[in-house]
DNA sequence: AATGAATGAGAGTTCATTCAT
DNA sequence: AATGAATGAACTCTCATTCAT
């Protein structure tokens, strides 16, 4: 098939230019980025660059987008497991986030970095996707603590659950990156959180009204 | 003494020159604003603004490192208020820091927004300080855990629980930047979100293990 | 003969890409014209184009020259007509140019525009073509006015009048391409213009010896 | 007076950077021309030009309505002149516009030969304010046939007249730009052309009625 | 033979900072 | 001391033309 091995030429070369870019804008910062740098690093001429992308803001906004969706899909593919409890998946959402923000590492990094004013003021279009993408991700949560309404967790609103939920996931699995835990004590630190999150940390002996 | 007037003059130009930055800072990024519209803005010459401050960088910096240690001594009163029980001085905390980013609203949008980048990138020496500011106010959170340690919070380790604490106060606050809340809806979810942290989601007739 | 059929696309081809890309100079300008325009616009490959065409110029070269002699011919047709007297011939160029203006509309507006920047600038050989046929057309107003020296025309030096006249034809056809008179108030003001070459503003009464 | 002489010298580099664009524009066109080559031919820096001029397309804004006002301003001193008859005003604005092609040749070429495309495309504006002037210019013409409508001139409508004068004036001191022709000749041929106008090229001993 | 993806030099423009006044 | 005009390197993006397929 003479047109798929073309469309597979292209995606890849988008990819290859993506990738490059991505780490000179996690070196970097997007505007301390320029096209040049992308061009060399991505080991394409500028011109063909520009084949593939309409402008440097059109690079980083496919960026973002890929890399959301990704999550997107990994959180909802754990929210349609038929054999987990609520809270399992809770858990194995707090996990599997993090798993992607070690993995994304400098995606996250540019991401988080340069979200408001990007997207806010160069890119409105993106940040309005994006915003729709972490609404959806939070519906996932928000259902999720609705399953476990009777019985596993407590009466809160489910959607003020899922929100904090999905700031407390956000927060730890950020501050990650900037440690060096091994593999092995961030995991035990994630099974806290997540500890302290279904218990609090009020002692239960004490009747915690406040 | 005249030399008095005179540093109360620099230091107010100084101030002047910071707020008038911050504001197209917020509306425009850091990038997107330039020194000519700082000046326009301040009402004060170009050649000016350079007495004050070594280079855009440095207003910027400057900027973020006053917000940030207002906010440090905000917290710090709070810690060493002697008739608050530990969980009281924590609601304090939160309440305080929230109030804090709302009305420093325009900082703590170019703050967040331009952290990363800025602080790693273009000027390392203020991301220190801010981290070391930071880790002051932990400090702060993770004292009144240990305070606490005895009845009033469970026995994670107090240094986890300050961190995620620190955590969630900054996300709670942080969101309600970019909704409408009243006050008093604000104030009532805080007041959820401090109980989910105190309780914990867990339903707690079920004993939870997880 | 396959030669002849071959030779035949090969014009018909060149015909569709060189209107084509009249269409999009007239709008755009010659600057303001893309290669990548004009293969979309002629549905021809951009590579065939340049089978057809050596640059970008030389369409615009082409498309100059074919009209220019389309114009010579129809004023020699009308040159060499027998039965009709130098007056009738000069008002019968005079409309025939007219209507040439009208039917090319778009191809005048850019080679006027165009003309001297490009012709002298860019293209130094197709300008010196034009000129070369401008002059034809000059030397058969001037045979016309030399025809009619004894009894119909005055004594003007033939050359001079044919210069005015190319000029004044010209001018009056230009401006009617921005005028949206309809045919009949056009025909009006070119018999208007007609008379006043042929008269004179003078008032005859008057003797104008200026 | 400080103020004043500020003003003095930016009108004078306003002034030498226009010169400067106006040569390499006559030399290249517009599309030829580079902000570089004009930075250097000025011997101003490029941020300097920028200073002065917005944009490439702005110096020529400037460059075409000054030159316009100019030659209007010629046109109408002669319009108001009390001791001239309408024909002698006539001959006036005739000698005085060729003497304003000759002094401002590569203005000239450059403006009739961007004219169109430049203007309607590129620069509406520019195109509607040198309209707004021609109209001005055709409108002195036509105040001056009307006011040799009694005896002076025939009674072809005055406005025809004046369109038709307008372009006579402007073909003939167009093409003297590109002949060599000394002054003399030059002054003769424009009488010759000034008294055809007058007089018409039919003999007058025939009836032309056409 | 026919194609259209690939190329890269070069365009216009911006702006942090300096320094002569 | 106070100013703001002057600077020019560096930016993003374009497009006529080529040539491997």
């Amino acid at each position: 098939m003479d047109i798929s091995r073309k469309e597979r030429d292209e995606l890849r070369r988008q990819r290859e230019i993506m990738e490059a870019a991505l780490s000179i804008f996690a070196a970097q910062g997007f505007h301390g980025t320029t096209m040049a740098q992308i061009s060399e690093s991505a080991q394409y001429p500028l011109g063909t660059i520009y084949k593939y992308f309409s402008s440097k803001k059109q690079i980083y906004h496919e960026l973002v987008l890929e890399r959301v969706h990704q999550l997107g899909d990994i959180l909802y593919e754990i929210s349609i497991k038929k054999d987990l409890s609520p809270t399992e998946k809770l858990k194995q959402f707090l996990f599997a986030k993090s798993k992607f923000y070690r993995t994304n590492n400098e995606f996250i990094r540019i991401y988080i970095s340069e979200r408001s004013t990007i997207d806010s003021v160069l890119m409105p279009k993106l940040n309005e996707k994006v915003n729709r993408m972490n609404d959806k991700m939070v519906f996932l949560f928000q259902k999720t603590f609705e399953q476990g309404q009777n019985g596993e967790f407590k009466s809160y609103p489910p959607r003020e659950m899922a929100l904090l939920f999905t700031d407390i996931a956000h927060s730890v699995c950020w501050s990650s990156l900037f440690d060096d835990e091994d593999e092995e004590t961030h995991h035990k630190r994630l099974e806290l959180i997540f500890n302290i999150f279904l218990n609090g940390v009020a002692d239960n002996k004490t009747l915690q009204e406040n």
